[in-house]
DNA sequence: CATATATGTCAACATGGCTGACTTAAAAAG
DNA sequence: CTTTTTAAGTCAGCCATGTTGACATATATG
């Protein structure tokens, strides 16, 4: 438990001074974060991830829109739907914050080993609340997952 | 790194409902959690591990001693160090608060095995900065880092 | 004695959670 | 075609927990 409050404490705290200079937060890396990694993802599904409420995300989401870092586009199946998506810009941001973070997992994961690294993955996935756990399921239990969405 | 933000967040997720019957908050279980495991650890220890401003720290720290779940001595050798302890309640709360994730640590640690265990500590010990990470070397390395204190 | 260190305190401010109440547009159900 | 449900957005206000900066006090150290 205290090694874990002492890696995420550590992975989280490098991105703020570049956030600074844009006047955004950690609530801000986070959605750029998600939107980078699910391109199209909706806003419903942006708030299960995140697990806060639609008025708090808002607040940060309607930043990186207004400053042109996410863009939304209705759906077209479903026209309520706003799909959101990194602009260029967003890309970049998105790069920059993340790059100490995936330097310092590559670092990680390179002195520890492969198994080491298939270990710390297959806690993570069991501490996870199942409910959200099938995001990271492998092989034919994925497909299945994907399958059925 | 999605995976950890996850594990993460369901992690610490559970322990809210019982903070909010006191009116305490996350950062009132994180200081519980440390001078539970940390007896007689002083406030700059703790500021450093908890990598907030003693400020900040004050606010949170001063409910929980006003409120008898922890209590200060004067270090006797360096009699301006304050020595922090959990009081019998103190260390009531933190058995409540803790049990949920002790829980859903040893559930994930079981079903991954002893081995995933043992790659899940090494890649965290690696994602912690050089600074802290001798707290959680192991054997003989261990041993010298404790006598250097 | 002078300086450095450990702790505490006051004030003001920012971020990012929350609840509650409502609106609008579109889809789905009847 | 009307009603209900769903997805998204908005306003207002509250609270917890971070921050900086300025000082105060007691004690240890040089």
């Amino acid at each position: 438990m205290e090694l874990l409050f002492f890696a995420y404490r550590d992975f989280t705290a490098e991105p703020d001074q570049i956030l600074a200079r844009y006047k955004f937060g950690r609530a801000h890396h986070r959605v750029i974060y998600f939107v980078g990694r699910h391109p199209s993802i909706t806003v419903s599904e942006l708030l299960d991830i995140l697990g806060i409420t639609k008025q708090s995300l808002s607040r940060v989401l309607g930043q990186l829109i207004r400053e042109g870092f996410i863009i939304q586009r209705s759906d077209r199946r479903d026209r309520r739907r706003r799909l959101l998506e990194l602009t260029d810009r967003g890309r970049d941001l998105e790069r920059q914050l993340s790059e100490n973070q995936r330097q310092r997992m590559a670092r990680a994961y390179r002195s520890a080993g492969a198994e080491s690294v298939e270990g710390f993955r297959t806690v993570l996935r069991n501490l996870i609340d199942a409910r959200d756990r099938a995001r990271f399921e492998t092989g034919e239990a994925a497909a299945k997952v994907a399958s059925r969405r």
